[in-house]
DNA sequence: TTGACATATTGATAAACTTCGATATAATAT
DNA sequence: ATATTATATCGAAGTTTATCAATATGTCAA
């Protein structure tokens, strides 16, 4: 589960969004709320909502309910294993890998 | 010049697409020109031109006039980068590095 | 300088995307 | 059951993007 193999291009199309970026970067290294979110950022609900949406539906988060709460938290494996593909893609001249 | 730092959502945004990405995939190892490229992909030589350019804005792409032709070849050095870049922001845990 | 070829730019169109307000769904507490 | 809180979905508006045909620009050969 979750390991299934990575479409650059849905991968690229995932981050490529300014917005994105910003929620990805805010659940980094946390497991927060959808209004953690919200509340670190210029954007509305709904808007929050939809992107952590295309992020799920990428393999770029994982999610999990508490209660009334959906808490989320970046999947930097993924992260990283798509950075890979891209680099082994478009770059085989000068391999990427992940360290230990 | 070509070394300025990465910003990861222009990045992002210059190969998110599908047709952009088979480009890429064409001039990975090769420097082609633009008809080169054209007859190998089902889109018309304008769109070709279009794409390049936004991958030549990004620094993804070289290019060089030899006579009437303007060859194009991948960045594989910046991409690299990029994709180390994103991991670096976006997977912190999960160090990514080019290898010599 | 005229013609032929290669690439870039323009302008138009359609599709995709971002965003938000309004509302629906889900979970909990009273 | 009802109210409250949290998140998701819907529908619409505005923006960006991809694409192509037509045309302009640039380069070279005759």
């Amino acid at each position: 589960m979750g390991d299934e193999s990575i479409d650059t291009v849905e991968f690229a199309k995932a981050i490529a969004d300014e917005t994105r970026q910003k929620i990805m970067a805010i659940c980094c290294c946390e497991l927060l709320s959808v209004n953690d979110i919200v509340a670190e950022i210029n954007v509305a609900q709904p808007t929050v909502s939809h992107h952590l949406k295309i992020l799920k539906t990428a393999g770029l988060v994982r999610s999990e309910r508490r209660g009334k709460q959906v808490l989320y938290t970046l999947n930097q494996e993924r992260m990283a294993e798509g950075c890979c593909q891209v680099a082994e893609n478009f770059a085989p001249e000068h391999p990427v890998e992940i360290l230990e």
